[in-house]
DNA sequence: CATATCATGTAACCGGTTACATGATTCC
DNA sequence: GGAATCATGTAACCGGTTACATGATATG
C-alpha cells in the first residue's frame, strides 16, 4: 500500500491528472494516509509503464502540458490485490501524544496550545464531514464511503470532546507538579 | 522526534538496557508511536557519543552483555527541546480506512475480519487501559500520563463501539451492491 | 522438542521527504 | 505588488525497515 495503489485507487473515482491527484490525496486522504507529493509524479509514470494506467497528454499555455491517467483493467485488478493482500493496519504517529506522556518536560503554553490547535482541526473536519453527510453528493458515495464519514465523525467527536472538556485540568495540574517540584528542590539547594 | 528522542523519553523513567527499552517501545508506545527495534541500538550508540546518555557494560554469561543506559542532564535538556519544537503531528497511517474508501473492491470477508480484529484489538487495549487505572500504578503516574489515559479510552471506546455497531451494515450494504452490479452486467453482456 | 525470552548488533536496500526549478494567470 | 492556483517534474539525502547473525536458559 504505497503511493502507486494511493494513485490508482483516486483514478478508480474517474480519470485525473497527477495536480488532481494531489489535491485529492492532499484533502481528503491526508486525515488517514499521507503521502509526500512529489512522490506522486514518479508513481504515475511507473504505473503506466506497468500498464495499469494510460495517459493522454493535453496542451497547455504557460504551464506544462496537463497529462491525464486513466485506470487500466490490469490497475484495477492490482488495486483489488493490493486492497486483498493488505493487512489492513492502522498506525498512528503522534507527536502531540508523546508530548502529553513526557507533559512535565515541555512547556505548559505549548500543550495547550497544540491541544486547542489540535481540537479546532478535528471540529473543521467534522463540519466539514457533516455537511457532506447531509449534502446530495452523499447519494452518489458507495457504502463504503459512507462507512469511512460515520467512523470518522464518530471518532472526531469522542477527541474534540474529550480534549476540550481536558485541556484546563491538564494545564493546571502540570503547573501545580512544577510548583511543587521547585519547592521542594529550593528546600534541597 | 525520532529513535534517538524516543530512547531519550523511556530513560526519564528509569535506568534501562537496549532491551528494556524496546519492549516498553513495543508495549506501550507502539500504539500511539511506532518504530523499529533494530534502530534503537545504534541510537543509543550515536546518543552515547553525544554525551546525552552515559552507559554502563554489566557482563552476562550466554548471553551479549547488558548495557544499561542512564539519561544526563544535556539527554534531559536535549529531550526538553526536542518536546518544545515538536510541532506535535498527530499523523494517522491507515491501510484499513483505505480500504473502507474502497470497500466495493475489496472481499467483504476480508473487510469483516480487518474491522472485527480492529475493534478486538481495542478492547484488548481498553480492557488493560482500565486496569491500570483501577490499579496502584496510576498514583505514581504524571498528569500527562493519566491525561493520556483519559484520552485513550474516550477515544478507543468511540471507535470499538463504532466498528462493533456497523459492520455487519456494511458489509450486507457491500454485497448487495456487488450483486446490483453483477445483474445490471448481466444484462448489457 | 519447540517456542519464547533475554540480549545485542550489522548491512543493505528502498522509499519517502526535502529542496529545488519554471512560469503564466488570477485574486486580494 | 504579493500570494495563491495551476501544472509538472528532478536529484540527493537520510532514515527507517528488513533480513540476518548468535546463543543460552526457561517454559510448555
Amino acid at each position: 500500500m504505497d503511493t502507486k495503489d494511493l494513485c490508482l485507487g483516486v483514478l478508480t473515482l474517474g480519470d485525473a491528472s497527477g495536480y488532481d491527484i494531489r489535491k485529492q490525496l492532499e484533502q481528503t486522504f491526508a486525515h488517514f494516509m499521507e503521502i509526500s507529493s512529489s512522490g506522486i509524479y514518479p508513481a504515475l509514470k511507473q504505473l503506466a509503464l506497468q500498464g495499469l494506467v494510460t495517459s493522454t497528454t493535453i496542451p497547455q499555455q504557460g504551464k506544462p502540458n496537463k497529462i491525464v491517467y486513466s485506470l487500466t483493467d490490469g490497475g484495477r485488478r492490482a488495486l483489488g490485490l493490493a486492497l486483498a493482500e493488505s493487512d489492513g493496519r492502522h498506525k498512528v504517529q503522534s507527536e502531540m501524544l508523546v508530548m502529553m506522556f513526557y507533559a512535565g518536560l515541555a512547556p505548559p503554553e505549548k500543550l495547550k496550545s497544540v491541544l486547542l490547535a489540535r481540537a479546532a482541526e478535528l471540529e473543521g473536519y467534522t463540519a466539514a464531514t457533516k455537511a457532506w453527510r447531509d449534502s446530495d453528493a452523499v447519494d452518489q458515495a458507495t457504502p463504503g464511503q459512507r462507512f469511512l464519514a460515520g467512523y470518522a465523525l464518530a471518532v472526531m467527536e469522542a477527541e474534540s470532546k474529550f480534549l476540550r472538556s481536558h485541556v484546563d485540568d491538564l494545564i493546571d495540574e502540570v503547573e501545580q507538579d512544577k510548583s511543587a517540584i521547585a519547592s521542594s528542590d529550593a528546600k534541597k539547594g
